[in-house]
DNA sequence: TCATCGATTCGATGACCATCGATACATCAA
DNA sequence: TTGATGTATCGATGGTCATCGAATCGATGA
């Protein structure tokens, strides 16, 4: 998937409703704060297991959101043994970006 | 407001609560597609009686999505008499653009 | 094989929200 | 002033989702 038509363009109804979904999945403080997390770790992985204290939620629901996450594109999930680990996607983040570039609105000059 | 706090810095409860805020207002199809439009009028410039046709939504929906909006600060209301006028706030949009950048993420290298 | 511990899934709950029809409000034209 | 029209608000409804505790799954080590 080469997420998402940028907004300067005509958006009919099917690429609103595709880049609606990947915003409603950043669209949460507690996932947020796990990309930020994630993102921080010195090599670019975490592990789950240290995920959920530092956002002061449930172990469970923590889960729940990475995998919003995951399913959404924004984190990637590897299994090591017992823990599971997660990455940032920066890429997918950046197609984010660039759907919501402007820059080719006249209302921008 | 100077919204938002960039996704690599470390990001408190606070923070996120705030750009999910943004993201939340930017993540429904309708609103996409009515910042699409907006955003294409010739001089930035929409009236509100030409958004509800395009969206093929009901007037009221359209009307709160619009208030929904101005609310999050996205797009700027102006009333012309009978007719009630709206324009994109694109350094809104680039604020939350801003507040996703990773570059200075150590993975992204 | 069994006990342990981390992680996910399940089920329930309460909150929020997109949507609509009906209604009310405001402005303009006659 | 009256009627027409554009817009916002109200109330209701159905759906989605964040959150949690409990249960389940899976891997490790004894």
């Amino acid at each position: 998937m080469d997420c998402c038509p940028p907004l300067h363009s005509p958006l009919d109804e099917d690429d609103a409703v595709e880049l609606a979904a990947v915003l409603k999945a950043l669209a949460d403080p507690a996932r947020l704060r796990l990309l930020s997390i994630i993102g921080s770790a010195s090599d670019g992985w975490a592990c789950a297991c240290d995920l959920h204290e530092p956002l002061d939620r449930s172990q469970p629901t923590v889960s729940h959101h990475l995998s919003t996450l995951v399913k959404a594109g924004l984190v990637e999930r590897e299994q090591r043994g017992k823990w599971a680990w997660f990455r940032v996607r920066p890429e997918r983040i950046d197609a984010v970006r660039q759907a919501l570039d402007l820059g080719t609105l006249p209302i921008s000059g």
